[in-house]
DNA sequence: TTGTGTTTTATTGCCTCC
DNA sequence: GGAGGCAATAAAACACAA
């Protein structure tokens, strides 16, 4: 910030000041924006005002410092100086207070307001709205870096229930597998000792059945969990892919009908009665890898939720 | 002191609106 | 066609570690 406060900081400010501009040129309006007994002191950037007044009469030009470059005062010592590029200077603390505030409350900029904020801190209409300009250019990259981390955190957040909900989803399919092999078996054992049945015909089938370790009743038992087991999964594979993906289908499988109408009148018990009813008790079908296609891999490929870091 | 990264001020070129 | 906005960029000013 040196070099660019106060009035006796350079050279070219105090030749300017001593020719044309006096130092404080903070005006009224300014006062009103601070507490009392803080006077505003806008001394930095005088040497701009001073270009300011020097080229009022030449119009409006879009750089200051090119039309600059073409005057002639007639000054051999300030020409010196008005040949060399003009450095430039750096708002004061109280003229960038002053210009947030105004941009707080609004953040474009009437020609009328311009030129009040030029004229109340001493700088350039031009040099107001380059000011508003790149802060709103600022303010647009800090907007979106706000939205940003929302979205991230919104994506952190669905992929955590996500997870879990795959997590639970394995779990009961792992169980799924477990019951249904054991139906399995039970019921090839009992085939096995219905053929003894059959050749010994001499066996009471009583006697058969209870040496089994397992009864009639409890096979039954079985047979039924495993189905309600079967039906949590089904119901967790809607709850997932039903409703808030619109990248699988109801069955789990990859479906690209994301957004046809749905096919299936049948409420989801009216489904599971209709599959159950394809099949005899106890059995069902015992699922395979493919018929969950792994949704994670997908979930986090697909084009919706990449993320670009 | 110096090298380096960041911030701020300003320019340029293009676009839109009146 | 001129004014003004924006994105991209340059360059000066600044901060800070080594």
């Amino acid at each position: 910030m040196a070099g660019s406060t106060g009035c006796s900081n350079s050279n070219l400010s105090v030749l300017l000041q001593s020719q044309r501009v006096p130092c404080a040129a903070a005006s009224q309006p300014l006062e009103s924006f601070f507490l009392p007994g803080s006077s505003p002191s806008f001394l930095g950037s005088r040497s701009m005002m001073s270009f300011e007044d020097v080229h009022q009469a030449n119009g409006s030009t879009r750089s200051f410092f090119r039309a600059f470059d073409h005057e002639d005062n007639g000054d051999d010592d300030l020409d010196e100086y008005f040949h060399q590029p003009e450095k430039k200077r750096r708002l004061t603390v109280d003229q960038v207070q002053f210009l947030e505030k105004s941009f707080e409350l609004e953040n474009k900029l009437e020609p009328e307001r311009k030129t009040q904020l030029a004229k109340d801190l001493g700088l350039q209409p031009r040099q107001i709205a380059i000011w508003f300009q790149n802060r709103r250019a600022r303010w647009k990259t800090k907007q979106l870096e706000k939205d940003y981390d929302v979205l991230q955190s919104s994506y952190n957040g669905l992929k955590a229930d996500y997870d879990s909900l795959h997590k639970e989803n394995e779990k009961l399919k792992a169980e799924v597998n477990l019951l249904t092999d054991k139906v399995l078996l039970k019921e090839k054992g009992s085939s096995e000792l219905s053929d003894k049945d059959a050749l010994s015909q001499e066996q009471p089938k009583k006697a058969v059945l209870a040496a089994d370790s397992a009864s009639e009743g409890e096979v039954s038992k079985i047979s039924a969990v495993a189905c309600s087991k079967q039906d949590e999964i089904s119901s967790a594979k809607s709850d997932i892919f039903d409703s808030d993906s619109p990248h699988y289908a109801a069955d789990g499988v990859h479906s690209s009908y994301v957004f046809e109408p749905d096919q299936s009148d049948l409420s989801q018990d009216e489904e599971d009665n209709f599959s159950k009813s394809l099949l005899p008790p106890y059995v069902f079908p015992k699922l395979e890898d493919g018929d969950y296609s792994d949704p994670h891999a997908s979930f986090e490929d697909h084009a919706f939720w990449s993320w670009p870091y």
